[in-house]
DNA sequence: ATTGACAAGATTGTCAACAATCCTGTTACC
DNA sequence: GGTAACAGGATTGTTGACAATCTTGTCAAT
């Protein structure tokens, strides 16, 4: 018997790892990404490779052109708002729906993540509430059990991960987004589809313009 | 010089081949797709089919296990619906951006293809609207500029091709659609946005509904 | 200094062969 | 008759080699 822990499954697997990668800065926007350099890099073979970087153009993390290789995709500043509004209309349909199925044990769970919010918050960890963030954002989807959709957010949110990172660094908005969650947490657990499908919306809508704040700054801070 | 205009780039170019042959009923769902077989039959070879298997795996229209090769993909009940649920949002998303857009030429060929819808539906042609339905949710796309989002409308769309056709089948459906589809239209001429968004809402409601009840029927329709 | 042709290297695209695994029908046994 | 081991074919996974193409650096001519 092989063992089946570190390589459950080839491709999926190398696909995973490699958008991680390039999710998480190893790799930056526009750099080539080198067939050999990657199959070496992750241990496997240019076939492999080549069917990962298939699914991650796809997916829209890479750009490939005949004969000139991969790519990581430079997401555009009009792209990435485009993103976020795609973002906006599913996580409200998502945060509606988890209105809809939430339980007891649910709800504990969502008072507990605000409460560590608002902790983070006060002693000012920015990673430890973006980490928060995320984790609210999984466990609403978790709740609201719709596969598909939490699918496509996913890839959504992967091509702008950085962008986003930069706009919870913006001054007063990480006070606005621990409100705005809070209210998102409770709308859900009144049940209320309506009210929590607004409550994201609203949501995003800060997280769009802290964003537009963040590009519109960027020759500066950059 | 080669040609250029037969064989552009063969790697997208067999992904989308493929593609069209899956949803275009060339294949049954959880059909089993055989590598030398599509290679042959797409004249290429199994490296190509492989990529593009894999990119249709991404894309969510086959399925795959390792050593037990690809399959299209059979879309359960559920999840049919639940990518017509992330249909509404985004298509309402696109109406609303498309009223924002539009201008007087965008007017007139909405309005046309309204009228076209009228005419085939008095006549009773059935594929006729749904080409022209197509027809005109491509339009409304192109109005509102949103890449991003027409490229997810585009995946969601293929998965579901079969099942919508069914619902458009369904008695008085057809009259219905048709006054939805007007009641988008006027408020994209119009301008209005939340208008827009809310008719075109009403709109994949109604789609949804249809939906259900063409499952509610299968047993005895199938 | 700039441009263009050219060569050398790097990288991607294609293909075929082989290995590993699965699937199917057969046979032996109870 | 039913079931389990088994063999053979079918299919997928992996590898390596080669061809095609692009990229970069060099050099000569102006």
């Amino acid at each position: 018997m092989k063992a089946i822990a570190p390589e459950h499954d080839g491709r999926h697997d190398i696909a995973a790892r490699l958008r991680e990668l390039i999710t998480g800065g190893r790799f930056m926007p526009n750099e080539r990404l080198i067939e050999a350099d990657l199959a070496s890099l992750l241990g496997t073979n240019r076939a492999n490779v080549r069917m990962a970087l298939a699914m991650l153009d796809q997916e829209g993390l890479v750009t490939r052109e005949r004969n000139r290789g991969a790519r990581v995709r430079l997401v555009s500043d009009a792209e990435a708002i485009e993103i976020a509004e795609a973002r906006r209309s599913l996580e409200s349909l998502v945060a509606g729906q988890a209105a809809l199925r939430v339980s007891k044990a649910d709800r504990v769970a969502l008072r507990k993540i605000i409460a560590a919010m608002r902790k983070a918050h006060a002693s000012g960890d920015f990673l430890l509430i973006s980490q928060l963030n995320a984790a609210l954002h999984a466990e609403i989807q978790r709740i609201a059990g719709n596969a598909t959709v939490a699918r496509l957010l996913e890839t959504l949110k992967s091509q702008i991960v950085r962008q986003q990172y930069r706009a919870i660094l913006l001054p007063g908005r990480a006070r606005n987004s621990v409100q705005e969650h809070a209210a998102i947490v409770t709308a859900i657990c009144e049940g209320n589809e309506r009210a929590a499908a607004k409550a994201m919306h609203r949501h995003i809508d800060g997280v769009i313009a802290a964003l537009k704040r963040a590009i519109a700054h960027k020759g500066e801070t950059v």
